[in-house]
DNA sequence: GGCACCAGAATATGATCAAATTCTCAGGTG
DNA sequence: CACCTGAGAATTTGATCATATTCTGGTGCC
């Protein structure tokens, strides 16, 4: 009992500080923003006890998170499941995208640094490639992660915090229509965003983000509605 | 024929059938809207279990939730407290309620029948009473019901969410504020959109519940600040 | 003032109970 | 005779709890 730690080597190569429900959240997390779920798919309990290695609690302390994000549905009876997006959430989110993206883009126009813009740079240019060579799931990556880049730098945490939900809810569907239609199909704005943020034009790079997202979420409602 | 099944339309509504977790949550969600809770206040898991009279579990996932919802907030070390708001938050919370809010207020207006109005009518009723007895909490509340109940017939459960969020946010500091400079204080602006709702004037209605939204945030702000 | 120890709270596991869906098997009908 | 139908069993899955383990923060001693 003497031997409470060893102190000095309590540097363990391990990164994982994290607590297990926390780990759980992000892989879970990350699967449903890269579409390794499909909606509509059942999300068991026991089934991610196994898939994910870890105990019953954590589990479910993840889920109830991700529900309350949107990005998991509870289904009345004790089921849950990925929600399917109809034209009329889609509408939603559309409107919701374009007024607090585009804010944050605004904001992050008069903040941002530029080797930060050059950070951007180099995520969209792992986009075009990712475009380029068809491969879905980097687009998928990369796509958030200029737009959450952007954000970091809005300063504005609980703007960013509505954003990043709301990515979560359309994450899924996005997959399934990038699946389908292939990358090239999907329109990018980014360009312009750099561009505005380069000449620091909150204006402009209001607008770019605003195409930017309306085009996006478009080509999802067109391509949903072809799978109807 | 084919079809697997979905026949039994049998719609429960047992109200006593509902999980503890969602029972607790449901709880815990009322204190912090109107204020048992106070800013910065500690909150501990075991605390909940016996207040509440719940399991362990149970607790942990609503507290989760909270969290999730930015209702609670996880410090780092493993408590967990009520947030406590300051400028910048209070900035990004009156620009979010804003364009979520008078957007749900526009939908509202061209859908909601004139038996509906009346039932805000009455809610608004009650609102009044509240604020002339000096009744703080039923102010809260009352106030809360008045905007829940318009939201919900703007048939947008995403915006709604992110509305409700919000005001999860600011329950608590609204609060602090509300008990400290009395109800009467507060500006009420339910009365113009009653009339914008009557006269099924859409932008009328954004632009009165804009005011409400702002001229409420504001005061807030400025409790806040007397408070520092 | 620093360090070891301790109390208490949070995290995490597995077991147990309850509920719901699925499966199966008769029985009846065209 | 085949097929639809439905009641009930069986299995899967979710909800809850009791308990063990780990970590944090404070306290008292040197």
């Amino acid at each position: 009992m003497t031997e409470t730690t060893s102190p000095p080597a309590a540097v363990q190569e391990n990164p994982a500080k994290l607590p297990a429900h926390e780990i759980v959240y992000q892989k879970l997390r990350a699967q449903i923003l890269f579409g390794e779920l499909v909606p509509g798919q059942a999300v068991t309990i026991q089934g991610l006890v196994e898939t994910l290695e870890a105990g019953m609690t954590p589990v479910r302390e993840a889920i109830r998170r991700l529900i309350s994000d949107g990005a998991l549905m509870f289904q009345g009876n004790r089921r849950v499941s990925v929600p399917l997006l109809g034209p009329q959430d889609l509408e939603e989110l559309i409107f919701a995208r374009k007024t607090i993206e585009c804010e944050l883009a605004r904001r992050a126009t008069s903040r941002i640094s530029t080797a930060d813009i050059e950070e951007l740079v180099t995520i969209d240019n792992a986009l075009d490639k990712a475009i380029a060579t068809g491969d879905v799931a980097g687009y998928l990556v990369q796509n958030y992660s200029f737009h959450t880049a952007l954000y970091s730098h809005a300063n504005a945490p609980i703007l960013s915090d509505i954003a990043d939900r709301l990515w979560l809810r359309f994450g899924p569907s996005l997959r399934v229509v990038s699946g389908r239609l292939g990358t090239q199909s999907f329109p990018d704005r980014h360009k312009d965003i750099l561009d505005a943020l380069r000449r620091q034009d909150p204006e402009m790079a209001a607008l770019a983000m605003e195409r930017d997202v309306f085009e996006g979420m478009e080509h999802v409602v067109q391509g949903l509605r072809a799978a109807n």
